[in-house]
DNA sequence: CGGCATCCTTAGGGATACTG
DNA sequence: CAGTATCCCTAAGGATGCCG
């Protein structure tokens, strides 16, 4: 199979789609540097104060600092003041819903990158909680079929008719 | 809900998976750049030769030719002679199986960036070929189960038991 | 402990010019 | 058309030091 995505219309979707409007291009964009990247995991893994993200991302402070910043600024994480007694109020960084819905962008790099470059092989791997299985992101659309990686029309949004690949 | 990844057993698997050994990380590699993320998009888009990479890209053919070549010692790329009369031997540049199978990565990155930073929002979707129903990456794990963002556990490779979350 | 300011090094990427 | 070589600018990120 060739997993090129057909378009459909009239319109080149590229126009519409290249450079800055690409909806991947955006999202890239926020987890894109290894830093961010790094805080984030850390999030998923249950961080939630600046000393813990700057430790075990082994980021600088100042890096963890600005990044921690960056996200709650753009909503992925959410500050909330906390106090121990004695000390000054502090901030935790906790994930929003928005960071929550991240998951299946690092699911889908943590198959890939086991299936394709998993040198040394990773010791660990993810599993659902109630049935032990393990885990995979897929490609399925509203009907709840699979799609395979030559079923995909790019189209444009709200158009009803069932696109027919010019392939 | 909160999508902290519960972790289990007596190692940290943070130990085994921080910094060089976590496979997104070094999934994210491959795809950090932006033009290496534009010039896999063109592919996935069905750009096959240097021009249109450069043009569609918008990259310069510097940049072009360094990802084109990075990408094809990486595997995710092939290149494939082709020869126009009169001409002399040219490459072309396809998806291997490898690169394929970034797929899902990307499909979980148009969906997260649909979502939640559309503005202005994209005119224009994936849909599956067959149904015309919209694409989304899935969690799911092997046993067919939807996945929530809070039914995840990161465990040691292979163990069979089913773990118990500390939380 | 939880940060911010400063400085410096390196990697990403554009412009331009050149080659087969 | 399909690239390379060179040069330069900018962004990412570490080290160090300071401050509440």
């Amino acid at each position: 199979m060739t997993s090129t995505i057909h378009m459909t219309g009239a319109l080149d979707p590229r126009d519409d789609w290249s450079a800055d409007n690409c909806p991947m291009a955006r999202a890239l964009e926020v987890v894109r540097t290894r830093s961010a990247f790094l805080v984030l995991r850390e999030a998923f893994y249950g961080a939630t104060r600046f000393e813990e993200f700057a430790e075990r991302t082994g980021l600088s402070e100042p890096i963890t600092s600005a990044r921690l910043k960056e996200l709650a600024d753009e909503g992925i994480l959410r500050r909330e003041p906390y106090q121990e007694p004695g000390q000054r109020t502090r901030q935790l960084y906790r994930l929003t819903e928005m960071g929550e819905d991240l998951l299946p962008v690092f699911v889908a790099l943590m198959g890939w990158g086991d299936k394709w470059l998993a040198e040394p092989r990773s010791r660990v791997e993810l599993r659902h909680h109630d049935c032990g299985a393990v885990l995979a992101a897929e490609l399925r659309c509203a009907e709840g079929h699979l799609v395979a990686g030559d079923e995909l029309d790019l189209v444009a949004r709200g158009a009803n008719s069932v696109p027919v690949s010019p392939a």
